[in-house]
DNA sequence: ATCAATGCAAATAATTTGCACGTCC
DNA sequence: GGACGTGCAAATTATTTGCATTGAT
């Protein structure tokens, strides 16, 4: 679908390429945002990132994270999972292509399963007029925790399943 | 992975059950909820919902819908799809089966797409200490109108991809 | 020099919550 | 009779927006 890029440096060159391309200006803000997220391993989110950039003392507003976040969701280098209602965090799509994501509507945990199959299926995929750029895919279930823990419990108040 | 319904009917008759067996209790409001649900074909949200109520002169606060919507899902009656940050929807799980989305990311309109493939892969899923009861795929990309538009556009403000 | 990017604070809006009252078991 | 369910209004909170200032080209 699009750019597969594994390392930070060349994320970066991408990224300044979308920049050029599309009449906007590298500034350091967005340099160093997407450096950062590179650094991450999975899942984050804005308090985050926002937390990591204050702990390197490099001091963003989050509106500024929200708008470099939304530039490199259009050049397909972050993915979105809204995972429930309050459940929302953001991935390199380098990082997320090839796998889905189990999520407990108990708990709102999230596990990834890698899988070959889904992976196939998504490169696969013929839309008739669309042009797909990324996939994701999730299901919903009850973890063991959750189900354990239910099982257990008299009555919840508002958990019961 | 859990009840395929395809009338009102036997979906409400499911419903009582769930509650009974939860010790929660029938109300009107839920029974009408539900019916009015049934009545949709593909998405709908709860303004969308709200309003048909209104029109059959019965009137909910959106808190109740709310509630009901929260207890159909813990139900697996009813889906819910948070397609884009502003652009959420539900839809009863029976419809929902067996089918993805596309989803454009400029307009943020959503297309149904049937796949046998994509509904072999969801009921053949195991995973280690989970318990699937839905799955759902999402593929972002840009529709056809929405290329077309930005490909004749000079430049448009915060839309550019 | 120009216009986009940033920070700040205020605005927005969907969803949640607390509480008083009505109703199902 | 005693919870549970409902309506209302207020609270919450992530995200967006407007505007003055700073910075990239």
């Amino acid at each position: 679908m699009n750019p597969d890029l594994h390392d930070a440096d060349s994320t970066g060159k991408f990224f300044d390429e979308y920049l050029t391309e599309h009449g906007l200006r590298k500034s350091t803000v967005r340099k160093v945002i997407l450096e950062h997220i590179c650094r991450i391993r999975g899942y984050f989110d804005v308090d985050m990132l926002h937390g990591m950039l204050e702990a390197d003392n490099f001091h963003v507003s989050k509106a500024s994270i929200y708008n470099a976040i939304e530039l490199l969701m259009n050049a397909c280098l972050v993915v979105r999972h809204q995972f429930t209602t309050q459940v929302v965090y953001y991935e390199l799509k380098s990082a997320a292509a090839g796998h889905l994501h189990a999520v407990c509507r108990c708990c709102g945990s999230v596990k990834e399963i890698r899988s070959d199959r889904v992976a196939r299926l998504m490169t696969d995929l013929k839309i008739a007029k669309f042009s797909p750029e990324y996939g994701s895919m999730y299901i919903y279930g009850i973890c063991s925790k959750c189900k354990y823990r239910l099982a257990h419990a008299k009555r919840q108040k508002n958990k019961q399943i």
